[in-house]
DNA sequence: GATTTTTTGAACCGATCGGTTCTTTACTTT
DNA sequence: AAAGTAAAGAACCGATCGGTTCAAAAAATC
């Protein structure tokens, strides 16, 4: 059961929350990003919030059902697939991806979600789906952007590799930091890229 | 404090362990490679083991002892590497590295080490420094392979979009399942590879 | 300002965590 | 067979886990 949390002014009847639920996943993500779903805790949940556990038990379910909703809130936020959906498609979008979605948080580099695919078996089956929605969604709207400069290559094979070099990135990203410079490696692959398919 | 554990026949003096060490580790890695080392409780691995934890607390010092020992072996059995270093070096070895290295296990798909690079924060730091020495000597070796073929290309851009796209197979292998096939999106990664440098 | 309603923070809960201790069992030596 | 030694299994340990309850506090309505 999922409280709506529109405090509508005159319809408060009493003592109105202090916190905000899209604020408080806001600051969840970072966590659940940087250590995992199983190896986050609710006393660092509400140290990173803010927000009691009385309070975060009144807005989320449980520990599953607010990181599926931080997971949820950081994929609908969509820069990655913004980033591809740019018009008109093409290797700019397929670049811009590359090197600006794993550089979107300026604290953490990499994917929350690409983070979270590797604890397959331990997250809730919800931040599955979700995951493989995003991943399916992505590789489409890679593969569009491919054929819209070769509509005769071989863009759904090209695309899985590029989705699978993403994913590289998101993985390194994790033992080298936010400030590793990666740019000379997605060039390199771009021109392969651009060259090959 | 760690035991040999040599059970040199004459030299026990009393009732002699039931267990080997090695293949205490080697039922441990796959438990570790799977549910990753914060979600991987005491009770699993006595399971997995079948060793008591009074037997594994005598043999590791702690989950963390028991965690880095089995990322050692695993890393100990080098058929990355092994697959790197054949001779004569070149594409052959590249390819071998990204086709054979991420299915090795019959059961789990991917890499051991690289899946446990997703859990830097967590991780004890001696594994740490395993997964980084993997690192640097693997794209060493990839460098030193692409180096053979095309020693006047920028092998070592290069070799780091070679370690960068294996690390998306181990990554994407986790949601993909073990049987998935990935020789067309590897064959075409390295078709640009052959093509550009 | 009294009443009502809701949030809040802390105390509390059983279960499970990693880890230890202790009794029982079994092997080796004499 | 007796004695000595070490492993095995289970009972046990405090701490922490995710989650709940409850009394105190505070805001809105009257």
């Amino acid at each position: 059961m999922m409280l709506e949390h529109v405090p509508e002014p005159g319809e408060t009847l009493a003592r109105p929350r202090l916190f905000n639920r899209e604020t408080v996943l806001d600051r969840a993500i970072p966590l659940f990003w940087r250590n995992g779903y199983a190896a986050t805790n609710m006393r660092q949940l509400e140290q990173a919030t803010g927000v009691n556990k009385s309070g975060l038990y009144t807005e989320f379910e449980n520990k599953e059902d607010l990181f599926v909703e931080a997971l949820r809130r950081y994929l609908a936020q969509g820069t990655a697939l913004e980033l591809l959906r740019v018009e008109p498609g093409g290797w700019d979008n397929v670049s811009a991806f590359l090197s600006r979605a794993p550089k979107m948080n300026a604290e953490i580099a990499g994917c929350f979600a690409m983070n979270s695919s590797r604890e397959v078996e331990t997250i809730p089956s919800r931040a599955r789906e979700l995951i493989g929605d995003f991943a399916t969604t992505c590789k489409d709207e890679i593969a569009r952007n491919i054929a819209t400069e070769r509509p005769d290559g071989d863009f759904e094979t090209a695309a899985d590799v590029v989705w699978t070099f993403f994913a590289g990135l998101c993985l390194t990203a994790n033992t080298e930091g936010p400030q590793a410079d990666t740019s000379e490696r997605i060039d390199t692959f771009l021109s392969w890229l651009r060259k090959a398919v």
